[in-house]
DNA sequence: CCTCCGCTGTGACGCTCGTCACACCACGCC
DNA sequence: GGCGTGGTGTGACGAGCGTCACAGCGGAGG
């Protein structure tokens, strides 16, 4: 396929090193320079969109850094976010496999930097590679995963305290400093978007940030959270 | 590979169309001598379960006649339907592909017949066939839009009316006798799981039904339901 | 420095809906 | 037939949380 950007695309995609390391790694070197010959290397702002809920599929955007939320939304103005995508993870792949519309609206988080493969290139690649499209399979699962995650926050819990508790111990451990401080999180989500993510409002998700910090389950500065009693927290999702 | 069946599963297959012509179809026809050649038929009664939320996976089943329904369960005793599988679709398969435990629990909600693949077997086919393994891909993407039309319902609804008219907007026409009566639903599912499927409560469920038969929205005569106002429905989803 | 804007805290109010409780019905089964 | 069991209707009650309203605050940008 070609692309207005030439060799240079390759040049990105070796300067991004997730792209193969993590995303299809273990595929034969043929498949990734193929791989890497249809993707498109872009960088997107805060608050950019990469697709809108209900639009055709374009194809596919593998995330080399930075953070996408992934959210629907409701003619009342309401809005729930379905999963939180990370530098990595390869978002618009169930529409573009599909080919049914967009089924959220994918908003950047943080400035971020993404590999753009169109969706005939993309399809016609894994026709071509068997195992890239088992690895893809794969991917979806780990998508649907996170989907199922969701549902139980929404469905599941009994009260916004259980969803908020578990939200909290869901967070995952920044990566590196993990086995320092094994109960540090770092937060940051609105307390908008996180009352997005487990379904309840704004005000609500407000109050129990500071009922928790009362009752001593976490500490909170600028976007460093402590998780000061687990215990606690495991509880009230078990309730 | 070896099943204690021999070629009585492929006869078992040839009676079962829908394995062939519905799942994997255009599929080359040695794939689809392998694809029977590893799987094993059985039949199971109203009440029985495929498998169970927690589980190490196994591998997938392949319905052939009869539904089944995934749910996943809390430990307060709630409940939430994720989906409810027909005839022709596939399950446990996100869990086969990653290897991680069933995320749901399988339910058979009318006598089915199914096709068991064992997780190895199929994962091994898939790695010789790559055109199945797309195929898998797509049928992930059918999958995960069902439960994201759940989400839809347990996240992006203001009240339970809303949900429930929803709900019965989703009710695929029955098969057949599509153009003759096109609001025409068939509703088997006990008040119950209705209540499972859009997060409500039982009794809630209860309420809309007759709220809405008062008012015109709809006629049920066992299990025979006819959407008498779709536009008013229809109205009250956007609300 | 001042201004605006987005994010955050918190009070008051009231509506929805979940819960409990019970009655009724249609079955399948002994 | 009598009985149990699973599904259904419906009333009463009240807690939870969504909504509205407003105030404080910090950072970006002129």
């Amino acid at each position: 396929m070609n692309t207005p950007y030439g060799l240079e695309v390759i040049e990105d995609c070796i300067a991004c090193p997730l792209l193969k390391d993590r995303v299809f790694c273990n595929l034969p070197k043929d498949a990734l320079a193929g791989l890497d010959a249809i993707s498109a290397s872009a960088t997107y702002p805060k608050g950019a969109v990469l697709f809108v809920e209900g639009q055709e599929p374009r194809g596919v955007f593998i995330l080399c850094t930075g953070r996408v939320k992934l959210f629907g939304a409701a003619a009342s103005g309401k809005s729930v976010i379905f999963r939180i995508a990370d530098a990595g993870e390869i978002i618009g792949l169930p529409s573009t496999l599909s080919e049914k519309p967009y089924e959220v609206t994918a908003e950047v988080l943080e400035p971020t930097q993404a590999n753009f493969i169109r969706r005939d290139a993309f399809l016609g690649f894994l026709r071509q590679h068997g195992d890239a499209a088992l690895k893809v399979a794969e991917m979806l699962s780990q998508i649907y995963y996170a989907t199922c995650q969701e549902i139980r926050y929404l469905g599941l819990a009994g009260s916004a305290v259980e969803k908020f508790a578990r939200f909290l111990l869901d967070l995952k451990p920044p990566k590196g400093i993990a086995d320092a401080a094994p109960d540090r999180r770092t937060l940051t989500l609105t307390h908008e978007e996180i009352a997005a993510m487990i379904g309840t409002s704004r005000e609500t998700v407000s109050r129990l940030v500071t009922a928790f910090k009362r009752k001593h389950l976490i500490e909170l500065h600028g976007s460093s959270l402590l998780l000061t009693n687990k215990k606690a927290l495991e509880e009230l999702v078990n309730a």
